[in-house]
RNA sequence: GGGCGCUUAGCUCAGCUGGCUAGAGCAUCUCGUUUACACCGAGAGGGUCGGGGGUUCGAAUCCCUCAGCGCCCACCA
């Protein structure tokens, strides 16, 4: 035999993958007769290795991708390595640190050929690991986030928008993180419950609250709500105010955003430091005073103050005011939601700044029609929705990164006119000329999501790796739920916006894979799982299998190490179903004419069928783990439990094979490896798994002898359930005329593990209770009184059955409105468990019988 | 405050357009080494589908309501 006794995947495996990429195995068909398929992948970080997340998003889009490929349309998977912006450049620049250097000693050049080489060092582990995985992607047509293909398709976008007038440059309050000097979007920013003291202070004739003393010198209004009657003589007034520095006059404006029921009903307006009190600012014309540096210290303008971080400052000067007595009380245990870096946490400091902004609403509108239209259908369907409300209430999209590792902006100032940009891409020059003007270039990158977002049509219609155009629209995105907004809005806009197309037809989003206890897995918490080590102990396979089983879309769920246990013996299972077969039929078995003889061969080509177009119809569904559990029912219980315990007794070669290699191709989405294993140890005619063509629906069996064969089930079933109970170890089985027991007499007997299976003219013993088949246990009476107990309970709640039937049936409206199949399938229920209850009564009328001798 | 979910067996979760006695994996109990498989086989127990109300011949599924939990967004001077 050549197959072990145990599957072993590590030993497998690597080689599997070879043989695959070398037979370039995930190529698209050049036949696009039956159309095309493809699935970009959501590129990995090119410098990380995977995590769980991975392991779930490959295990689904490649599920699909080998299911279309075997349905024989062109399919491609397209792999994409991220350089991952911001993400990547937090980890760079934390090992900068450790060095004891800063990048502010670096030029922009010279800081992005050190992570160059820093990512360089790390790339290709990822790859190595979606490998693992079993990613049947075309590594040919891998793209990495800053190849120049990408560089030159971010270019021509943002000068389209820059000519379509979408773009725009302003001085506006951004979300800054002072750790990373750097600038973020909206959406970048987490916000967190902190403890803040909150401080009243005397403010002139007011008295105001505020957790952010240290921005007064900021302040350059005071506001109210135009209907507070206890505050209207002021307004429109400019007022004196006593300050730590010395007394200020300021403006006292009526603005609706003021809350007259919080603190005491006044706001000090620090236009420069809060956006709420920019937009105050903007609709009565205050200036606005920049106190915070991009240092996170105070500026100049705090007096003795100035150089203080934030945080000392606010110390500094809630004491101040104390000792002029300008202090009126302190709510130390405040809580306040602050929005923080979500790298490190640092509290963001809205910041004045000039950005790249992009115009967003007229790009979501179109995005927002072809949602609702349903032009992109979402799995789960909740998330549309979602990203329709998100759609609607989109604000204008800050592209502007200061860190030196992303696709620098291609946009020059004129040094002697601020307000002069133009568009140009030659970003290498710190200054150009032009007109004997001299412009500087902007030293910001994009943000990722900027190219990222381009991406479908990006890696399809400027692939390195040859023209992939036909494949724009993709098929679907599948990634996590929670970069909705930041990538998958955005790839839908931009797709829109670029290609006229929207990127996919089909959005598919899966959920966090938590830890075993429903936690986030983090590192800080410890209790991240590696996929890899999962390989290792359990197989890619199994893996696979369990992160995918009982899985709903777009929910986040715990993993399961039970669960990829539970796909390492299936594997195992199909591994010895295979096993079996080689040693039945040989290895180089030919012949695969699928003509069932016995009614097990009937029933098995019926299960066959019945379960390939299920998994057909839930594969086209994304129902993957219902797939799954479908495909795993029909081999371990349908296939190895009957039919090939069946075969045992009656043998029929060609109907094997045919079961076993329509197996295998039905199983080999889910489980890749092994499936390609066992195809190859044994000599099928098709030289790869992966090439074979998904199974057509095939209806040469009978219904009758299938059905036929769920009779003998039920016979073999309650000999087993019945001798069980009885426990008197191996019984006989008797029969009176029965042609089906007659003429199966042998399976019966071994499936049942009966001693004997025999004809006889007056029965005796046990009978069971079958609605279609008479037949009996030969066991004596003193076996036969201890089951008395057991039939009564089992008549009874034959009772309590026929009584629901009935109900049922007597009812009027039921029979009216219900369809008749329903109807006649309870008429058919009902008459089977009648039959049921005569037999049993019979059955305890005989026993009884031997009770009173 | 706005939006989106979740609550089903001891645990982790499936259950599509309402229709078999509500399912799976793991766990539990009984029996079993019959050469494909102990990563196994045969069998069993276990759920008033969060509570209440409604629509319907029929509700885990649709609607309302209450309770609990979670996520996202906005606001928090």
């Amino acid at each position: 035999m050549k197959l072990a006794k145990l599957y072993e995947p590590q030993q497998y495996e690597p080689t599997i993958y070879a043989l695959w990429e070398t037979a370039a195995a995930f190529a698209p068909n050049p036949n696009k007769d039956k159309g095309v398929y493809s699935i970009v992948m959501p590129p990995p970080n090119a410098n990380g290795n995977l995590h769980m997340g991975h392991a779930l998003m490959t295990a689904v889009e490649d599920i699909l991708i080998r299911y279309h490929r075997q349905k024989g349309q062109s399919t491609v998977f397209i792999p994409g390595a991220d350089h991952a912006g911001f993400e990547t450049w937090v980890v760079f620049e934390k090992q900068l640190e450790k060095e004891g250097k800063n990048r502010f000693d670096f030029s922009r050049e010279e800081l992005y050929s050190m992570v160059w080489e820093f990512v360089a060092a790390q790339r290709g582990n990822m790859e190595i690991q979606l490998r693992e995985l079993g990613a049947s992607a075309d590594w040919s047509k891998l793209v990495f986030t800053l190849d120049k293909n990408v560089i030159e398709t971010a270019y021509k976008t943002f000068k389209k928008l820059w000519d379509d007038g979408l773009v725009y440059r302003g001085k506006r309050l951004v979300n800054y993180c002072t750790k990373h000097h750097t600038g973020f979007s909206d959406i970048e920013v987490e916000y967190e419950d902190r403890t803040t003291p909150l401080y009243y202070l005397k403010y002139g004739p007011f008295i105001l609250a505020t957790t952010r003393p240290e921005t007064k010198f900021g302040d350059t209004g005071v506001a109210v709500h135009p209907d507070d009657k206890r505050y209207s003589p002021y307004v429109g007034k400019e007022i004196e105010i006593m300050g730590v520095n010395g007394p200020f006059t300021i403006k006292v404006v009526a603005d609706k955003h003021v809350d007259p029921k919080f603190g005491t009903g006044v706001v000090k307006v620090t236009p420069a430091h809060d956006f709420n009190d920019w937009d105050i600012a903007q609709r009565h014309n205050l200036p606005v005073i920049q106190v915070i540096g991009l240092d996170g210290r105070l500026t100049e303008r705090a007096g003795r103050f100035a150089g203080m971080t934030v945080l000392e400052a606010r110390e500094a000067i809630a004491k101040a005011l104390e000792e002029k007595d300008l202090l009126v009380k302190v709510e130390r245990d405040y809580k306040n939601r602050v929005g923080v870096c979500y790298k490190c946490k640092t509290v963001i400091e809205p910041m004045l700044m000039d950005q790249w902004f992009i115009n967003m609403k007229p790009l979501a509108q179109p995005a927002l029609e072809a949602i609702k239209q349903g032009d992109i259908t979402f799995y789960p369907s909740s998330k549309g929705k979602v990203l329709i409300n998100y759609l609607k209430g989109v604000r204008d999209w800050n592209i502007s990164r200061q860190i030196p590792w992303g696709i620098p902006i291609p946009a020059f100032q004129n040094v002697n006119n601020d307000e002069d940009w133009i568009f140009d891409t030659r970003v290498e020059e710190e200054t150009i000329q032009i007109d004997g003007k001299t412009y500087r270039r902007d030293p910001d990158t994009f943000d990722t999501w900027f190219s990222s977002g381009q991406w479908p049509f990006i890696v399809t219609q400027a692939n390195p790796g040859g023209d992939l155009s036909d494949y724009y629209p993709t098929s679907v995105m599948e990634t996590g739920h929670d970069i909705l907004y930041s990538w998958v809005s955005r790839m839908i806009i931009l797709g829109l916006y670029s290609a006229n197309k929207a990127p996919f037809k089909d959005v598919y989003l899966h959920g966090l894979v938590l830890d075993s206890h429903g936690q986030k897995m983090s590192k800080s918490k410890g209790n991240v799982l590696n996929p890899q080590e999962i390989v290792q102990k359990f197989g890619s396979d199994a893996l696979r299998m369990g992160i995918i089983a009982n899985r709903g879309a777009g929910n986040n769920q715990a993993f399961s190490q039970a669960a990829v246990v539970s796909g390492r013996n299936f594997a195992n299972k199909l591994w010895n179903i295979a096993r079996y077969i080689e040693d039945t039929i040989g290895d180089d078995y030919k012949e695969r004419a699928p003509t069932p003889e016995s009614l097990a061969d009937h029933w098995a080509l019926r299960q066959l069928d019945r379960a390939n177009t299920r998994i057909t119809k839930l594969l086209d569904t994304y129902r993957f783990n219902e797939a799954y559990e479908t495909l795993y029912h029909l081999i371990w219980n349908d296939i190895a439990d009957w039919y090939i315990e069946a075969s045992k007794v009656s043998l029929n070669k060609p109907l094997l094979a045919y079961t076993l290699e329509t197996l295998l191709k039905i199983t080999h989405p889910f489980a890749p490896f092994v499936t390609e294993t066992i195809w190859q140890t044994l000599k099928w005619e098709e030289d790869m798994v992966i090439n074979s063509s998904w199974p057509e629906p095939y209806q040469e069996y009978t219904v009758r002898s299938a059905k036929a064969f769920t009779e003998l089930r039920e016979v073999i079933t309650e000999a087993r359930f019945v001798a069980n109970e009885l426990g008197a170890g191996k019984q006989r089985l008797l029969f009176t005329d029965d042609k089906l027991i007659s003429d199966n007499h042998e399976l019966v007997r071994q499936l049942a593990n009966l001693h004997a299976v025999e004809k006889v003219d007056q029965p005796r013993g046990l009978r069971l209770a079958l609605v279609k088949h008479e037949a009996w246990l030969d066991v004596d009476e003193h076996t036969l009184r201890k089951h008395h107990a057991k039939l009564e309970k089992r008549l009874e709640t034959t009772r309590e059955q026929i009584k629901r039937f009935e109900l049922r049936l007597n009812n009027k409206a039921y029979i009216a409105h219900a369809p008749e199949k329903v109807v006649a399938q309870t008429r058919e229920q009902l008459t089977e468990h009648q039959a049921l209850r005569e037999r049993l009564a019979k059955e305890l009328q005989v026993l009884r019988g031997f009770s009173q001798k």
